[in-house]
RNA sequence: CGCGGGGUAGAGCAACGGUAGCUCGUCAGGCUCAUAACCUGAAGAUUGACGGUUCGAUUCCGUCCCCCGCAA
């Protein structure tokens, strides 16, 4: 249906920090969605350099002329800096730092918080690495009111999402946040002007079920492959297969799945970049060994494995 | 100035001041009932980039770029 008049813009204030946040603010953007002011995380030597690296929030704010606050801590200052700016709805996406509950009740609106997944599970560090690992392909994003505690907060709209309707198998982490980051920002698009206008009423959610997802650490990406699996992919069993393919993809941005091999006496680090999971079989395309360039599978089984 | 490893044909390695060799793979042909085996042949490298030293550099010197491990 039409509307009779254009929705006036809803200001609000933009906490996020990560790829996400970018993805979310661009699906935003395209729906006519535009932050007066966004928060972000204080630039940090990134790399083996540790060159001092813009974080991607800020510059996409630079780029679209929207003014940027990255402060180091959230205080009494920050909080001054904050009452200057006519908004009465926060929005938060993947900031990376608790906010304290002064700044969650300043506005009048209070503020929402974007999480992929169907709240109370997956609540934490790493809900979508979570649903590939544990193969949940009916997931779904949150809009959710910040509270004290962690993704804890009553939800005030939510949208399920079957994963088989969009992707033939698990996508990568990268493509599997994107497409979350979107759907979330299209939900929150949707919510805003009924929010705004005290139609939600928001929904408590059922502790009692509530999961929890877990910072992922390097070592989570280990695959404990043998010699022969490595040179005959086909002959391992489905189960393990799939397990190991799902790893792949949702440790695909970082750590990444790896495995080792001895080579010379020495333990040689060989990180998986590329596979697809075909009939019932893994089917590696692409490696990185430790010191080296990324290569085909089939080169390093040739090479490597000897 | 965070620490460290590395960049030579698709891959793994070698060589060395006089423009690069080997193994595997690739392509063609042969032999085989057949083959991942064997035989013959071929293609494929501006030796990461740019400067410098030199009669001449892949090899020596300098600068930079890229990749990887640790750490973040």
């Amino acid at each position: 249906m039409p509307q009779i008049s254009e929705p006036s813009p809803i200001p609000f204030v933009y906490f996020g920090s990560s790829r996400l946040s970018v993805i979310v603010l661009d699906e935003l953007l395209r729906l006519g969605y535009k932050p007066s002011l966004i928060v972000t995380t204080p630039d940090k030597p990134q790399g083996r350099k540790l060159i001092l690296t813009a974080n991607v929030v800020k510059t996409w704010a630079i780029e679209h002329g929207i003014p940027v606050l990255d402060p180091i801590k959230l205080d009494d200052v920050f909080l001054a800096n904050l009452k200057l700016v006519t908004c009465n709805l926060f929005i938060v996406a993947s900031y990376g730092k608790i906010i304290p509950d002064k700044i969650i009740e300043l506005p009048t609106h209070k503020t929402l918080n974007i999480h992929p997944s169907l709240l109370p599970q997956y609540r934490g560090a790493s809900p979508l690495p979570t649903a590939i690992l544990e193969d949940t392909k009916k997931t779904g994003v949150s809009i959710m009111q910040l509270d004290a505690e962690m993704d804890h907060g009553p939800v005030i709209a939510q949208k399920k999402i079957d994963i088989t309707e969009h992707f033939k198998d698990w996508p990568t982490y990268e493509d599997f946040e994107e497409f979350m980051a979107k759907q979330g920002a299209q939900l929150l698009a949707e919510s805003m002007p009924a929010w705004v206008a005290g139609k939600i009423t928001p929904q408590e959610q059922d502790h009692s079920k509530a999961t929890y997802t877990k910072k992922l650490t390097k070592e989570d990406g280990l695959i404990d492959f043998s010699i022969g699996e490595l040179k005959n992919l086909a002959q391992i069993p489905f189960d393990r297969a799939y397990t190991i393919f799902r790893k792949i993809q949702a440790f695909h941005e970082w750590p990444q799945a790896y495995f080792f091999i001895e080579k010379d006496g020495a333990k040689l680090r060989i990180k998986i970049t590329e596979a697809v999971f075909e009939g019932e079989t893994l089917m590696i395309n692409k490696v990185i060994p430790e010191g080296k360039k990324e290569i085909s599978y089939s080169d390093f089984v040739r090479n490597y494995l000897k």
